[in-house]
RNA sequence: GGGCGGUUAGCUCAGCGGGAGAGCACCUGCCUUACAAGCAGGGGGUCACUGGUUCGAAUCCAGUAUCGCCCACCA
């Protein structure tokens, strides 16, 4: 979807003459395929840990190498037109200077700092993670009631916990300040049960009165409020559980080396052997999940890097309030700010081998750290040489943020840079929006005084049939090679511009693609039609040159109408965003006007036996249209527009350096598309007649009609030969009367009545029966617009452009449903 | 607990102030020499509900119901 759709901004900008740069390429994903590598090692018996950082490190480029490609074989089957020679990736040597420049400046400017600090940990993936990674899921858990009891012997305090293990890491017990109920606890101590360590109770307002017994325990190390009440009450910190979760030598004997949770099922059988535990009772509550691999996260104290961001955001906010930077759609603004609005600090440091190795280094004699550009021979401070890089990697979305100018060569004053950036637009779906979106904003505005893209397009999400979101992680992807396979990358482009209406997700539909399918084989046969008359000598065809406009027939200026506000249309669309839109328009256009009304009304032209020019004059016009059609289809349907452009008369190497048409106002003709409409209403006239007749559809028929104006005489005596050849017709007449010519089907069209003479075929009574049908259907339908013209206030208060076209339908079916009664009582 | 989006034909969805639409599915008839992956014709909807604004509401406003998503430190 996403390239699918920057493709065609890509293709119609670079048709529209336009310098256009599309810059592809890839991150290095670095916890997931850290993941993945990890499991193939698993498979094979071995781990990371065995085979140490530096074979690891090589194991998942090999790995790159071999599967990354993948991305990039999809893109260019898919047919996205990128700048393939300027191939970027993540972790490659340019992007990753420009790491460390940002890296060291932001740490210049105190805006990256390292700090011990709770942050979420996985413990399964053995690494920090930012808030972002961290998903709230509910769960059916339980709440616990635990008696703390007084140092003093009189009597006890009763916390509520859901984690009961972390009770082994409690440094105290807060209440508020204003609850009466603990008014004489606060200052005193306890004795926390299965640990016998004396913690003090202490006031903050952090603490909700109405919740569990009003009572919490602190946790500094593993909870992020406890943390912070921490800092304000001075009360110390204790990790009771190491990197994989299990409880470490700070935990009483008993639990360490225990898991998380193999520890809550032990402790809470302590306690109710203890006679600590008070109740227990089913809790559901939401609880944080790895992103990755789904692992309950856990706060965890420790000792990471961050960047302070938040005047970044405010800048970043600003800009989209000044419109230096739209949101389309704009509702999504809302989300922006708010998120925006209560930013934290964000972790960058992750305890993994894959990606950017912070570029800090820990001084082993003076512990100073020294963060440098270039790999430091000696501290900055006390010019030991013994240097430790910090082992940690940088988040991957702190490269990916860096992308709009990382990949035109900075931090050097590059020509690209100067020519592409701010660049246009950024097209990328909303489940991004604050993992890349507000953080390239931020780089951008920091390090490029700019933002990165003037708009932001930000489609839904491709579901699967369930309307289930796709993702890596899940195993439900579709592999967009095999739906090319089966289907064809212009069939599958189509559908991601026909289901792309703004704000919505897009339940992938193999139906719908089918219907797409089917239209580019539409296309293929009208072009097959169009080069079989422009005749196929074997050699290159000739198109014969657009005719004066003055000189064309009826259906060609019609054709030719229909095309320039098709054209005029679809680049509004396209101005807009609106890639729904313009594929519906091409696809009515080609298959509903050219397909199944021009081409077929061309064939009397071309028909064998006729003038000359009429034929040399609708091939001329065949051509000129499909050209055109092929053009404005191209950025959605590149293959085949290419393909059909190439067979016919062309000048020029590729379509694609074509131009992308437009409206052509000395081509609008409002006069032929009224006439047409009255020749196709016609036409279906006789159809339908055909049809509820159950005439043989191949059956020559004879048309009388009697025209009650000018205008309708005229559309119809002169187009005699096409209206014969599209109802197959074996001869029309204009008539007086209807009278006498024995059964006559009749029908009334705008301007004149229809009448089809059926010896022996007809029966009056299903005549009568039809018309009274025809006759009821029109007249709701007049009654609907005679209701509004009887209220005075529609006509006194309406737009008069709006009552007076009322009323012209108005008269105009009163005036058929007359005809219809004249003919009906004749019948009688 | 905040916020956003959806509710229109059997299905998937457009339309967002003036005659209810498309694709697929369905029914009828056609191998009419570009196309049966097609052609022609047709049936099918109190536009979730309730109020309000308006001459006029699927369309704007308020509320209700319902489904989905995002954000959130009540242990």
């Amino acid at each position: 979807l996403n390239n699918t759709l920057q493709d065609i901004l890509a293709r119609w900008k670079r048709m529209d003459g336009k310098d256009v740069l599309w810059v592809p390429g890839t991150d290095h994903a670095g916890i997931a395929t850290q993941m993945v590598v990890d499991r193939a090692l698993q498979k094979e018996g071995s781990s990371r840990e065995a085979i140490g950082r530096e074979a690891f490190v090589e194991r998942v480029w090999s790995w790159k190498e071999e599967y990354g490609g993948a991305i990039v074989e999809q893109l260019k089957k898919l047919g996205t037109s990128c700048d393939w020679g300027r191939e970027r990736f993540t972790l490659e040597p340019g992007l990753s200077r420009a790491v460390r420049e940002v890296f060291v400046r932001l740490h210049e400017e105190g805006l990256i700092y390292r700090d011990r600090y709770i942050v979420n940990w996985c413990p399964r993936c053995r690494t920090a993670i930012s808030d972002l990674e961290v998903l709230a899921q509910p769960i059916h858990g339980r709440l616990y009631t635990v008696a703390y009891p007084y140092a003093d012997g009189s009597g006890a305090v009763h916390v509520a916990t859901t984690r009961p293990e972390t009770m082994l890491g409690d440094t105290g017990v807060a209440v508020h300040p204003d609850d009466e109920r603990f008014r004489d606890a606060v200052g005193r101590d306890v004795v926390l049960p299965l640990v016998g360590r004396r913690i003090p109770i202490v006031a903050d307002a952090f603490v909700e009165k109405e919740f569990g017994t009003g009572a919490v325990k602190v946790t500094p190390a593993h909870d992020p409020n406890d943390y912070a009440a921490s800092l304000r009450t001075g009360l110390p910190s204790l990790v009771v559980m190491d990197d994989q979760g299990r409880m470490n030598d700070n935990a009483p004997q008993p639990y360490r080396g225990l898991d998380r949770f193999d520890a809550r099922i032990r402790i809470v059988a302590d306690l109710e052997s203890g006679g600590h535990l008070v109740e227990t009772k089913d809790h559901e509550h939401h609880v944080g999940h790895c992103q990755r691999c789904g692992t309950i996260v856990e706060p965890y104290l420790s000792t990471q890097w961050f960047v302070r961001v938040q005047r970044l955001a405010e800048a970043a906010v600003q800009a989209v309030e000044d419109g230096r930077v739209r949101f389309i759609p704009g509702h999504w603004v809302n989300s922006y700010n708010e998120w925006m609005g209560k930013i934290h600090d964000w972790c960058i440091s992750r305890q993994l081998w894959w990606g950017h190795q912070i570029p800090a280094w820990h001084c082993d004699d003076c512990s100073h750290i020294t963060v440098a550009r270039e790999d430091p021979t000696a501290c900055e401070q006390c010019s030991s040489g013994s240097l430790r890089q910090d082992p940690d990697v940088l988040d991957t979305w702190f490269s990916s943020a860096l992308w709009p100018f990382s990949t035109l060569g900075w931090p050097d004053r590059t020509p690209d840079l100067e020519r592409y950036y701010p660049t246009t637009v950024l097209v990328t779906g909303f489940d991004i929006l604050f993992f890349w979106v507000a953080r390239m904003l931020m780089m951008g505005l920091k390090f490029m005084g700019d933002v990165p893209f003037r708009e932001v397009y930000i489609t839904g999400l491709v579901r699967d049939s369930e309307k289930q979101k796709m993702s890596k992680t899940r195993g439900n992807v579709v592999d967009p090679l095999d739906l090319i396979e089966r289907h064809g990358a212009d069939a599958l482009r189509f559908t991601m511009a026909a289901m792309a209406t703004p704000g919505a997700d897009l339940p992938l539909s193999e139906e719908r693609m089918a219907g797409y399918r089917a239209f580019s084989n539409k296309l293929w046969n009208a072009a097959r039609f169009v080069l079989m008359n422009l005749g196929e000598d074997g050699g290159g065809v000739v198109a014969p040159p657009l005719p004066d406009h003055g000189s064309l027939k009826l259906a060609d200026r019609w054709i030719l109408s229909r095309l320039s506000h098709v054209a005029g249309s679809v680049r509004r669309s396209l101005d807009e965003y609106r890639f729904d839109e313009m594929a519906n328009a091409l696809y009515r256009f080609v298959w509903h006007e050219y397909c199944d009304w021009y081409l077929e009304m061309s064939k009397s032209a071309l028909a064998p036996g006729g003038p000359q020019e009429e034929a040399t004059r609708a091939r001329a016009v065949l051509v000129h249209v499909l050209d055109a059609a092929l053009r404005l289809l191209h950025p959605v349907m590149p293959f085949l527009t290419e393909e059909l452009w190439q067979r016919l008369p062309h000048q020029g190497e590729s379509i694609s350096l074509t131009s992308y048409p437009g409206e052509t106002p000395a081509h609008h003709d409002p006069a032929a598309e009224r006439e047409v409409s009255l020749l196709m209403e016609i036409v279906t006239r006789i159809r339908t007649l055909r049809a509820e007749l159950n005439i043989d559809p191949g059956k020559r028929l004879r048309l009388l009609y009697l025209p009650h104006d000018a205008a309708a005489r005229a559309a119809l005596t002169d187009h005699h030969a096409l209206v014969k050849s599209l109802a197959r017709l074996d001869g029309l007449e204009e008539v007086k009367t209807t009278e006498g010519r024995g059964p006559v089907a009749r029908a009334v069209a705008t301007g004149l009545d229809l009448g089809i003479p059926l010896e022996g075929i007809l029966d009056l009574d299903t005549e009568r029966a039809r018309l009274t049908r025809e006759i009821d259907k029109l007249t709701r339908e007049r009654d609907g617009h005679g209701r509004k013209l009887s209220n005075s206030n529609f006509v006194s208060k309406a737009n008069p452009d709006v009552v007076d076209k009322v009323r012209r339908i108005h008269a105009e079916l009163d005036e058929k449903i007359g005809r219809l009664g004249g003919t009906l009582a004749s019948l009688s």
